[in-house]
DNA sequence: AGTTTTTTCAAACAAGCGTTTTAATTATCC
DNA sequence: GGATAATTAAAACGCTTGTTTGAAAAAACT
């Protein structure tokens, strides 16, 4: 069965996003290695097979988990920077203009739903702690394709400094945001 | 057999040593979850018994290479402390050399040894990111008495502030020092 | 309705975990 | 050197882990 928006009697959440925001509160308390399985089931209130069932494995469902966690601030944030360019296409776009589409989407997600806010932020920061090889993949897979971008808008707005420079401060300004979490 | 100074033939490491410091990096490297009694006796090419002959309990091992890695730092904390004071017993220690004696010997323990350079930041990185519960004890153990001692210093050298305050931005600094290691 | 697909559930699997046990080996002391 | 204590080594112990299986239940579709 797949859930369809016929579906109105019943207000039962979907077990597939039960799953999901139990393993979020578990990963972003006990980590990828403390997290397991069948805390994850209990803590959804579902079968222990039902994870493997929609998911395939551990790895596949902290994977999602992040996945749709972080998608909604990273299509804010090109949101935010193609605003910005389209709104003066001629001019470079200013520092400020750059780091408030890159840092303020977190802080939008983060204030949006009360329930979230003692776990994103945890979230993030695990993920930068955790050096479990499935979870450098994934900041490879979700991070450094917008990091790139976010050099690029840098480099055109400060021509004069070399991109190895800015790299370097994108890297720290980043570290720094997230230390401050 | 206890490794006396009578042995000296043999330039082999004691087993014991050997087992903390591959517990210190693997630590460092995997977190307690992450860290396995095998992984270290392998680590420490020592027998997978060793660690539990040597320390009783995978529990134990951690605590006590923890317990080795930090001792010097308070150690030198309190001489510094107590150098200051006995240069000049009358007047308040001022907030620098507070700071000075709490910061200085993470720095100096980090230069001592190159190899410990790349494990000991993370290692006390990782004290404060692990939400295990005997991690939480070891603070206790190893860092509420200190903390203490610095609190009560701090509240000499500014009698008008209030306790509570104190209180609150010496857990702010040392929080802030620490994310930036 | 009946059929087919999707989802749940309980049970079992092999693999890895910390720990214990028992015997062999090594060092230490007299 | 022989007795004694300390250490190493291999094997096994229960237990928990992630994953798979096969049947029951629920939902969807025609």
């Amino acid at each position: 069965m797949i859930s369809t928006a016929t579906e109105s009697t019943k207000p039962k959440v979907a077990t597939r996003k039960r799953l999901i925001d139990a393993t979020a509160r578990l990963f972003a308390e006990h980590g990828y290695n403390g997290l397991t399985m069948r805390s994850v089931a209990q803590e959804a209130n579902a079968n222990l097979a039902a994870a493997n069932y929609h998911f395939g494995s551990k790895d596949a469902l902290v994977l999602e988990m992040l996945r749709e966690r972080i998608q909604p601030i990273n299509a804010r944030r090109m949101e935010l920077l193609n605003l910005a360019k389209s709104s003066n296409p001629e001019a470079k776009l200013s520092t400020f203009t750059i780091f408030h589409a890159l840092i303020y989407p977190i802080g939008e997600e983060i204030s949006k739903s009360v329930k979230l806010r003692s776990t994103l932020a945890q979230l993030v920061a695990r993920t930068f702690t955790e050096p479990v090889k499935f979870i450098e993949r994934m900041h490879h897979k979700f991070f450094s394709q917008i990091a790139e971008i976010y050099h690029r808008e840098l480099c055109l707005s400060h021509p004069q400094i070399p991109s190895k420079e800015i790299h370097w401060h994108l890297h720290l300004a980043v570290s720094s945001m997230l230390g401050a979490l």
